[in-house]
DNA sequence: TGACTTTTATAAAAATCATTATAAAATATT
DNA sequence: AATATTTTATAATGATTTTTATAAAAGTCA
């Protein structure tokens, strides 16, 4: 953690505000993903030199990771939240795909989830990269599944169906929406889809 | 289209198979994607120098086109063409998506549908790497409208059940395929989640 | 005021990007 | 054998990549 400058600082001050440039950062690694976003890019965007950059952040990898989990904390770790606690698994579900879609169409632009995205460029980036993206990647399913499992144990599904299979389904449909979004699929559609979805579960597994 | 090398040509002969090198040069593509494949990776994988490649394909646009054209070809047009065919609405799309997982996890690897992922490249590539990606990405809600429509025609579908929402449903869900067939899913997972979501399908419109 | 510290701006570093100029090598035609 | 044609290999082009060296600017602290 970092001090909020409450205690003065000796040396020249920053002309900038870090979780400003963060922010800024954030919506272009989110726009052109990572390895298509250039420190003159980034230059450009921030309205910062390319030595301020890297005397405030490291280098461009750690400014990428710095931006994810300021990403995470912002976009989906509520919905995450709102989704454990709810105890309809019905509803949670419904509640965070809307939810994914607010975040996916965020200023009627095609975004779709930044880690997804990233995680596709694969090879291509830093291993350090990869390793963060794909840890968030695989949090999902597990979250899908383990609402569906203490679901079951309530009672809430019927016996035959599988918890690990209707995650599967799930987690499948929850990627899709992420790509259709960043095809330019309106929210409503998006929205649309998601209701379609949850009518087929709720008729299979009730 | 080109002669096939029956009429003897002048001058000094190609060390290499103009088709040969276009399969590899599609490997590669498909697995780094367009942005992220340089042409010095190209030369490399080929065995090819640079002014080989250019004067064979004319640029590194033009080479990704061609083998884009070669993939669809080769992969995907017979899936189509398959799946027009086949009077049996929910036999089609049973086959075209296990064929697909078939294309997307082609030798193990983990590469999803070429198409798709160089979609979402987007504003990265040349106007018109991203004119013909987009135009073959809209070909598959498309197709599986026109079947749904024709299957409700024929009274295949209930009267209540909506094509062009269940379009939207099963596009979504043809994307999220490659999605995680592209996270290293394997070809039984994907199956399994073709299964059941057939299986929803089947419930809702029969 | 002067010493210290940190950020700034400018500019350059080495590496890699897509592409091409040059000339030697290898074939067909005359 | 001489000429025309095309591909080859080598090496360079200018632009852009991430990162850094340098020194001036702008603060705090003694």
């Amino acid at each position: 953690m970092e001090h909020t400058h409450q205690v003065p600082h000796k040396g020249r001050p920053r002309t900038f505000v870090k979780e400003e440039v963060l922010f800024k950062a954030l919506k272009v690694f989110w726009h052109f993903g990572y390895a298509n976003t250039s420190v003159s890019m980034l230059c450009k965007a921030l309205n910062l030199s390319a030595p301020s950059l890297y005397a405030a952040f490291g280098s461009k990898s750690a400014l990428f990771i710095k931006a994810v989990d300021f990403y995470e904390d912002t976009y989906w770790e509520p919905l995450r939240e709102q989704f454990r606690k709810e105890a309809d698994f019905y509803k949670a579900f419904y509640d965070f795909f809307l939810g994914a879609v607010k975040v996916m169409t965020l200023d009627g632009q095609s975004l779709g989830c930044m880690v997804t995205l990233t995680t596709l460029e694969g090879e291509i980036c830093e291993s350090e990269v990869v390793e963060k993206v794909t840890n968030l990647e695989l949090r999902v399913e597990k979250l899908f599944y383990d609402k569906l499992l203490t679901a079951k144990e309530h009672g809430q599904i019927k016996a035959h169906s599988d918890p690990k299979i209707l995650a599967n389904f799930l987690s499948t449909f929850f990627n899709g929406l992420t790509l259709r979004a960043r095809l330019g699929q309106s929210a409503q559609v998006l929205e649309e889809a998601v209701n379609i979805t949850l009518k087929l579960v709720e008729s299979e597994v009730k």
